[in-house]
DNA sequence: TTATAAATTTAGGTAAGCTTAAATATTTAG
DNA sequence: CTAAATATTTAAGCTTACCTAAATTTATAA
């Protein structure tokens, strides 16, 4: 597997997660910044590989291999932050700019000495869930978007999910980090602009910043 | 820089360590695995960008431009080496593995991160030399090959340089490593044989081994 | 429902990094 | 010193992963 079939399977993979099953090619495309022609050339390759079910003119889907290998790529994307986390102390915008590239010259073998050192975590730093060994992951399922959390309700903050580095520089200097608990004072429909209670300070955050944070209400956390 | 252009000047770095300015480009491709042809088409690529002196048919020799390349590739494998054998214990022989692939997708950023962690080393733990970020490195001078080694004398093992499997499992199960104590018995000069004395017993090694440990005589230990 | 706009695919082309086979240069042996 | 053997390069061709531009399909709006 080459670095752009792992890429075009990965991103396959994340972008149904948002639109289970309506994934356009075109949308692929253009979080590869390659060209749609470019998309459709591959989409045709891996199709015969049998990584994805394709049909011309409609979404694209993984089949259960492919599922599998964006699992892998992703594994050891994610146990490859958790490292660099862990062991040189890198913030969580320089580990995933970092495995980034790490994530594809990586052997099973290594990402499983990694795992073993890590004690086979099962979320990376950015809150994200590592899938097993076999391909199992579990997906967090009552997680909200801070934008759409309840006016006046605690919650805990379960995901940072980005790869913008204004974003990261941002939590850090306003104590945004996984496991801090928040209120949520105003949900301003209008503008899509939402403010929250953190550290006894109060935060205002566009829909830009606000649709990268995951929470969690505070009663429910125990209803995993 | 690809990775098959990073492994090429890689490759003609260590050649030229050995043969010093008669590196052929049939030796580079023969260690590369590829045709000549191909190594022709590289080396004619390289020229023209200033990173390889190359006339046709005359030995290839870097330039300063590519002694820089290759330094800067050797140093993050060295780095990645000493990082994965300090923090998840990987053998002399599955960090060159591992070493080998991650070398071409690290930062420099990333190199220097791992740098400090280590507390600037300046050699590997198979006992190769680091070079700094700057592109110096300290070649070893007074280092000699187990095989040229003087009977009767004790050394110190400093090196221990392969990519071999099976010369790093004999290492490991004979006690050989970095540092241990050593005298040579007898150098078999007729069949390339070498007696050395390690732990109170005797080991005689063939030439295809021998011809990778590296020693440095106890008394001349001061004098680098 | 049909014309037009938008999305998508097809066609043709490029650079990298290889290959094999043929041509040419260098080395070596007599 | 020359002819055969060996080494090296050149030529032509392949695959991957892209591109641009043209063609075609699908969606939209009157």
């Amino acid at each position: 597997m080459t670095i752009s079939i792992e890429n075009f399977i990965k991103t396959i993979y994340k972008q149904d997660l948002l639109l289970h099953g309506d994934t356009k090619l075109s949308t692929i495309a253009a979080l590869l910044s390659i060209t749609n022609a470019a998309a459709t050339d591959m989409a045709r390759k891996l199709a015969s590989k049998k990584l994805v079910n394709y049909t011309k003119y409609k979404p694209i889907t993984l089949t259960s291999t492919g599922r599998k290998l964006a699992l892998k790529v992703i594994r050891k994307h994610r146990l490859w932050e958790s490292f660099l986390y862990k062991t040189l102390n890198l913030s969580l915008h320089e580990i995933h700019r970092e495995a980034e590239y790490l994530e594809h010259l990586t052997s099973d073998f290594l990402a499983d000495k990694i795992d073993q050192y890590l004690d086979n975590p099962t979320v990376d730093p950015h809150g994200d869930p590592i899938p097993g060994k076999n391909g199992n992951i579990e997906e967090a399922t009552n997680q909200v978007l801070i934008s759409d959390a309840e006016t006046g309700r605690k919650y805990n903050i379960t995901r940072l999910a980005s790869s913008n580095k204004d974003f990261y520089e941002f939590c850090e200097s306003n104590n945004i980090d996984i496991g801090v608990e928040i209120t949520i004072e105003k949900q301003f429909e209008s503008n899509n602009m939402t403010a929250i209670k953190i550290n006894n300070h109060t935060l205002v955050l566009n829909d830009l910043f606000a649709n990268n944070i995951f929470v969690n209400q505070v009663s429910k956390n125990l209803v995993v």
